[in-house]
RNA sequence: GGGCCAUUAGCUCAGCUGGCAGAGCACCUGACUUUUAAUCAGGGUGUCGGAGGUUCAACUCCUCCAUGGCUCACCA
């Protein structure tokens, strides 16, 4: 207690003060709801329609006062806009102009009054009563300037969206971007379903998973890394068309690109490959970037992005051989592998495959240029645990991975379902592990049963929903979608 | 984890070669009945991120630590 009085400077102090004072007038610092007529936007557009008899009644949040004698106006913000309140002392009583007066910016406030426009023009509210609905006790950043410090705007969220519209603005787009891909889907009969989040093999993905511990059961279990075989059991359990949309949590590095927690959607579809998933995902982009901004001409940190439809795919080898100029079209031994990783001085790892050093490539000379929408096809098989052979040539996948401004926003396969070529794989990871490679897959048992049982051929696919939404908001660092990143503790 | 940078009033920021801790906004007092980054007059509110060290003297120089940013590594 002693210690929390010392924590308060003077402006606190002096709100406390102000407290002190209503609870002696016997007025309430902290009120009841409060019935309001409109919101401020209604207000403001209505405004020719209302005239200046009606009475109307707004509640918000104080953000500027004018002091001005015997007449002052302040600024009500609430979540629709915001708008000038005047306020007359012979018009409200001498008692409550003095309550006027000494409200504080960050106050909230039920109004009620009339219209009528200023001489510059402004539509303002002219006070006939208004009650203190809640007494703000700590400042507000300054008006100008706003609050630009990063650590204490993702800390604390609250004030940087009462005082940030913009910030604001990202994450009413956020939710109209989730809204309209789930309007999308659902409009395609893909059944929204909830898969675990506590797994007892952390699967789906390669990634360090947390690790928590159930005490009733007494057992560790992982946080989900994916959803993806929890997904897969619903195609073998008869759901056709499934997706679902929620967290994944990886207990690996912070980035501007990496949140140990972030939103994916997948979604599976039954009788579909990866050539389907492709339409889809871009379908879906367009679709919902046309619903939620109205163009498909988007600026993404300077770069002028075009996402009209008819987005590049090309091969990983073939992106490689343009970008690169290296041709591993023939290459299909680790010595010549290695020997062209040492030539173009791509590191790689002692124990490495052909397919890892073609990734190791891609990641090197390509990704980073791939600023317009492209479809990056044929994986190496030795980085794709999960997903299907190519029929014509064994050492890769029906995969793709879009790119957008240099991001990875997507990645699908024509899903592996042959239950005994999926259980080798998942064996070759569990060597990888037994390597030291803790990102390797663990075995799953329970999923190479369900295959046994017969999972229809399928179309996967996933889509890092915070990275589309950095996209589409003109966002660099995910923490700026996500409305508490993750932080050390003060 | 490595490298670079930052941390000064509630907020946004100055502070030189080491020599009394500064401004704007916010806040307080007063004036002002259509102002709007209101204005005018007066008031400086501080553990200079923390702990050591060098020095007659440290916001300033050195070391360590904390937090954050950028970047590389790791990672989809």
């Amino acid at each position: 207690m002693v210690e929390e009085e010392q924590d308060l400077n003077e402006l606190m102090l002096e709100r406390r003060r102000k407290l002190d004072e209503l609870a002696e007038k016997g007025i309430a610092a902290y009120s009841d709801k409060y019935e309001r007529s409109h919101t401020i936007e209604e207000v403001l557009n209505d405004y020719d329609e209302l005239g200046d008899e009606v009475s109307v009644s707004l509640a918000g949040r104080i953000m500027a006062v004018r002091e001005h004698g015997k007449a002052s106006f302040a600024d009500l913000a609430d979540m629709s806009g915001r708008m000038q309140l005047y306020a007359k002392q012979n018009e409200i009583g001498e008692e409550l102009y003095e309550l006027f007066i000494s409200l504080d910016i960050g106050d909230h406030i039920g109004v009620e009054g009339t219209l009528f426009k200023t001489r510059r023009g402004e539509i303002t509210l002219r006070i006939k009563d208004f009650r203190l609905l809640s007494k703000s006790l700590r400042p507000l950043p300054e008006k100008w300037h706003g609050l630009t410090d990063v650590e204490l705007r993702y800390r604390q969220r609250y004030v940087d969206l009462i005082v940030n519209p913009d910030v604001r603005e990202t994450f009413v787009l956020r939710s109209k971007i989730i809204h309209s891909m789930r309007e999308y889907l659902d409009d395609k009969d893909f059944l929204e379903v909830e898969t675990p989040l506590m797994h007892t093999i952390a699967g789906g993905a390669s990634a360090r998973p947390f690790v928590t511990h159930h005490n009733t059961l007494d057992m560790d279990l992982y946080l989900r890394i994916a959803p993806e075989l929890y997904l897969k059991r619903l195609l073998v359990g008869g759901f056709e068309k499934v997706y679902e949309i929620g967290k994944n949590l990886r207990n690996e590095g912070i980035s501007t690109k990496h949140n140990p927690e972030f939103t994916s959607m997948e979604l599976y579809q039954a009788y579909a490959d990866y050539q389907d998933m492709m339409d889809i995902t871009e379908d879906l982009i367009v679709t919902i970037t046309e619903e939620t901004l109205g163009t498909l001409q988007v600026e993404y940190e300077g770069e002028e992005i075009d996402l009209s439809p008819g987005w590049t795919r090309i091969t990983m080898i073939d992106a490689i051989k343009k970008h690169a100029n290296v041709d591993f079209t023939e290459v299909d031994d680790l010595q010549t592998a290695k020997g062209l990783a040492d030539e173009h001085h791509v590191e790689y790892e002692d124990e490495t495959t052909v397919g890892e050093i073609i990734n190791e490539f891609f990641e090197e000379f390509v990704e980073d240029k791939l600023i317009q929408p492209t479809f990056i096809t044929e994986y190496p098989i030795e980085v794709s645990p999960l997903a299907k052979r190519k029929p014509e040539n064994k050492e890769f996948t029906e995969r793709f991975e879009l790119f957008i401004a240099g991001n990875e926003l997507a990645n699908a396969f024509s899903e592996l379902n042959d239950p005994i070529d999926q259980k080798e794989r998942f064996e070759k990871q569990m060597e990888q592990r037994e390597a030291g490679d803790d990102e390797a897959h663990m075995m799953d048992q329970d999923f190479i049963r369900a295959l046994e049982y017969g999972m229809p051929p399928a179309g996967g696919l996933g889509i890092g929903i915070d990275r589309l939404i950095m996209l589409l908001t003109d966002s660099s660092s995910i923490r700026d979608v996500i409305l508490f990143p993750h932080m050390r503790p003060e």
